[in-house]
RNA sequence: GCCCCCGUAGCUCAGUGGAUAGAGCAAUGGAUUCCUAAUCCAUGUGCCGCAAGUUCGAUCCUUGCCGGGGGCACCA
């Protein structure tokens, strides 16, 4: 409808500077908004406004002359108005909305997709946690954002791979197998001291016991630092497989897991450091060797090796990001923790170092998840091992509640977490009231089906015979309630929504429209019975929360909840 | 000190330059002989942190300041 309407704009301001009414031929691109206040029509455009300077005429003229040049052949609109400072309001037929259930029912699961991605490859690497430790809630907040996005850039026409990387490789990776020995000798009734630094969870010690009823006490006759690498070995293969699980038991697969120390044995990282070299971006000084990040912005170089001769994360990162490039991505997001944003110009240096251009890289930055439960903030202690985990988040209050709440935010808002209110089954928790309409749907048809009303045959076909649709135009024209054309108008909505979200990045704006959406049917449901006592009203109205329902099952499957048949 | 994010109704937050700035919660009162009350309806609240600038027009863009959070390693 928009589109339509903004063709129409530029056909009436073409012919107007073709007859003479406008002077100049320069035409600014064309704006339609949905205005706030209902008064003000369906749509409106500030052409005019815009377009004042240039034609130096006042803008209350020029959309005189764009209103009486504009042609209306299909008759969608019931009036246009110019108001306030040259603003034209738009204001569409009734029956002119009808359409566009058709095309829901038609498009089905497709309804919003889009190509403005055009098949471009885009990676989306989120959570990447390292495999010392579970998944706490902040990572849960990471992978419901990342998975939403990229959910959505492939609705959007993006070619998506989903990937975890893994810090399987390095310092902490060793104080991981320090961490574990350390529990293992305890078990065998050595004293030994357990360092601040390493990991404090019981899940360490869990481990500790398997290698126990494993290996016996092997290990202690070893020799230590390859009892400790051995240590290492298993507890982040163990870390890792229940990560994998924690994940996807929150409903997050990813396509790729790809191992840092991978990057280490195929030579990727030498040859990153080589390649470098010979271009001058990387140098020797004080016994290190930098690269030169200060050239593209970063505040000051960075130490890709050290002087001990070990190698930074910054140096593995730099070659798993030019894979990524090398594996044909044309686009990388990444999906950081907050904590990480002073990291940002060092990775976009490096990007643009290697000649990629600096916006093939995107950082969503994800802000801090605060756990409360009844307001009161959760005590959680890292270093006494103390801490509430995502998996314990899910068994508590449920995959679809935490997924949902961790998307009702602006990625970059701190996130309040309550979980009594998680699990709250009222209209504080939006989870529910959203896909309650979806159940709510699910229950009137079969109420509709045990009354065997027939409201399947002629919905779905995409090309409806003769008779299908003027049977479909005949029900359409039952619809006319003001609550039924909210509805529509709420519906034809969806595909901009969605086409916003996946420009900016941003899963929230789906989960807003939803919520509004939802309020437009439960507001509709209380004033009007869809099944009614006439059979052609009734099948209209069954036409339309058809729809709905699949919008809502649509965008609910965009942020990876699900859309229950009964609650 | 430098960098990033935030500052909008009592609370939690939406609002990618438009007209009279919105929603939920909280508060009060109401709605179900009938499709799920996990629902709906009614009642009001704002120097959009402050100040300049750009613009026909700024909550939105720029700059400065104030307040809150986070980050500034040869850690990850």
């Amino acid at each position: 409808m928009k589109q339509k309407i903004k063709k129409m704009i530029i056909q009436a301001v073409t012919d107007a500077y073709e007859k003479g009414a406008l002077p100049s031929s320069e035409f600014p691109e064309v704006e339609i908004e949905v205005p706030r206040i209902e008064a003000h029509g369906d749509f409106s455009t500030n052409i005019s406004m815009v377009m004042a300077s240039v034609q130096k005429m006042a803008p209350r003229k020029i959309a005189e002359a764009i209103i009486t040049h504009l042609k209306d052949p299909d008759n969608v609109l019931e009036k246009t108005e110019i108001a306030g400072p040259g603003f034209i309001n738009f204001f569409i037929n009734t029956f002119s909305w009808h359409p566009v259930l058709c095309e829901i029912h038609e498009k089905d699961m497709e309804y919003g997709a889009s190509n403005i991605g055009n098949g471009k490859k885009v990676q989306v690497e989120f959570v990447s946690a390292n495999p010392t430790g579970p998944l706490h809630v902040g990572h849960g907040r990471g992978a419901a954002v990342g998975d939403a996005t990229a959910n959505i850039l492939l609705f959007c026409g993006y070619d998506v791979q989903k990937e975890y990387y893994i810090n399987d490789s390095g310092r902490q990776i060793n104080t991981l197998g320090r961490s574990v020995f350390l529990r293992y000798k305890t078990l065998f009734g050595q004293e030994t001291e357990f360092p601040e630094d390493c990991y404090q969870g019981d899940y360490i010690v869990d481990i500790a016991t398997e290698i126990k009823d494993e290996k016996g006490d092997a290990l202690l006759a070893q020799d230590e630092a390859e009892a400790i690498s051995y240590c290492a070995r298993l507890a982040a293969k163990n870390i890792l497989s229940g990560i994998r699980e924690d994940l996807e038991s929150f409903g997050v697969v990813f396509d790729n897991w790809y191992s840092e120390q991978s990057l280490f044995d195929s030579g990727s990282v030498d040859a990153m450091m080589d390649h470098f070299r010979t271009r001058g971006s990387i140098y020797e000084k004080d016994g290190a060797l930098w690269f030169k990040t200060s050239d593209y912005g970063d505040e000051k170089d960075r130490v890709v090796v050290r002087q001990n001769g070990l190698t930074t994360y910054f140096a593995s990162d730099i070659a798993y990001h030019q894979d990524k490039f090398t594996r044909g991505f044309d686009r990388v997001v990444d999906v950081w923790g907050a904590d990480h944003h002073g990291y940002i110009p060092r990775m976009a240096a490096s990007i643009e170092a290697s000649g990629r251009d600096k916006n093939q890289f995107d950082v969503i930055l994800v802000q801090l998840v605060n756990l409360l439960r009844e307001g009161e903030p959760v005590a959680m202690s890292t270093r006494a091992g103390e801490f509430i985990t995502l998996q314990d988040v899910i068994s508590e209050v449920g995959r679809d509640a935490a997924r949902f709440i961790f998307l009702t935010r602006h990625y970059e808002s701190p996130l309040d977490f309550d979980l009594e209110l998680a699990k709250k089954k009222t209209n504080d928790n939006p989870v529910f009231y959203v896909q309650y309409v979806h159940a709510r749907i699910s229950s009137i048809l079969r109420k509709g089906r045990e009354r065997g009303i027939n409201m399947s045959e002629g919905f779905k076909t995409s090309n409806p015979s003769q008779g299908q649709a003027s049977e479909i135009s005949e029900i359409l024209r039952t619809l006319k309630e003001p609550e039924e054309i909210q509805l529509i108008k709420a519906m034809t909505r969806y595909p901009e929504t969605v086409e916003i979200s996946g420009e900016c990045m941003e899963p929230h704006r789906i989960t807003y429209y939803l919520m509004n959406l939802a309020s437009a049917f439960h507001a509709y449901y209380n004033k009007h019975r869809v099944l009614a006592d006439d059979p052609v009203l009734t099948s209209g109205r069954l036409y339309l929360i058809m729809a709905v329902q699949k919008i809502i099952r649509n965008g609910l499957r965009l942020l990876g909840v699900s859309a229950p048949e009964k609650m």
